[in-house]
DNA sequence: GTAATTGCAAAGCTTTTGCAATTTA
DNA sequence: TAAATTGCAAAAGCTTTGCAATTAC
């Protein structure tokens, strides 16, 4: 799930053209008394700019091409406090370790168990189940913890399992 | 087709009224050329007999009652085949250990994030998502790797957000 | 007898934690 | 300045692996 490089950021500590975004993340991170640090905002950044999805290893490549001291038990314990801030959150994928994500738009995600690939499917493909499972369970599904494994077209293809 | 019989129970090491399921999954080791040990049977024992899922840990207390020797790394390396030969399966539930579980009745998994309980539902219930997943995503998903997070209806009414 | 399986010990990988030093507000 | 955050090191939790001894077939 380590996608190939991409290109060193040039300008010093700016990622990209990191929009409203980061600046909204980091004023929920004050809002609530946070300190906005340096390595937050790498880490930000970083998840804003690149491939949506990232392991704290992804996540330590990436960030240190930028700040280069940032401390492996940081990313865990920043993770932590930007997700209890709704500002990003995780998922478990298998026996992986956690792929941590930006929260912003709603979605769902699959995981191909073939290759790995996530599809990210819009939330309402849930909300039927979700209503279902409601009414007959009293169970609250948890969209942003929903992770569905399964095989992707072209994994099924190969495996001979046709996608419906 | 599996007749619903009440066979006596033979031996004194048995666990319960282990059922024809045990026998089945016995036939399907040997049938792949895998062998029939004490360890094997007694792992499967407890999980047909018990609660329908154990992380390792459980298991480790619960077969050691009956065979007290078994080492850890035999419940690891055990599992793993039975898993292959598809008598078993294990789930991933957030952070924690696999949990593990007899390959048999098709359903699926709620889990609470509350309190950690897992709620069994019908297969069926995830028919129609499946259908649509498939359909639009040409994603096949995966029922036994299923597992769904979110709030039990006791957790869910402790925390307030009522189940629809 | 032969290959599969086990027990044991050690290591592996991801994540967490204690504590002092640093940094933000 | 006071509290939050970080770096560092050590450890914890779950799982895997090498190897020799055992066991099923």
């Amino acid at each position: 799930m380590t996608r190939p490089g991409r290109p060193a950021n040039p300008g010093g500590t700016a990622v990209g053209e990191v929009p409203a975004a980061l600046a909204s993340a980091l004023d929920k991170i004050r809002a609530r008394g946070g300190r906005v640090t340096r390595p937050r905002v790498a880490i930000l950044e970083v998840l804003l700019s690149g491939p949506h999805h990232a392991t704290v290893e992804d996540l330590e490549e990436r960030v240190r091409a930028v700040a280069p001291d940032v401390h492996q038990a940081t990313f865990y314990r920043t993770l932590a406090s930007l997700e209890e801030l709704g500002v990003v959150y995780h998922l478990h994928v298998d026996h992986g370790p956690s792929v941590w994500h930006i929260a912003a738009e709603e979605h769902e995600h699959l995981v191909c168990q073939g290759c790995g690939a996530i599809t990210e499917v819009a939330a309402e493909e849930f909300d039927a189940l979700r209503r279902t499972i409601a009414t007959r369970y009293g169970f609250v599904l948890d969209t942003h913890h929903f992770v569905s494994q399964g095989l992707c077209r072209a994994c099924a293809a190969a495996k001979g399992s046709a996608p419906a």
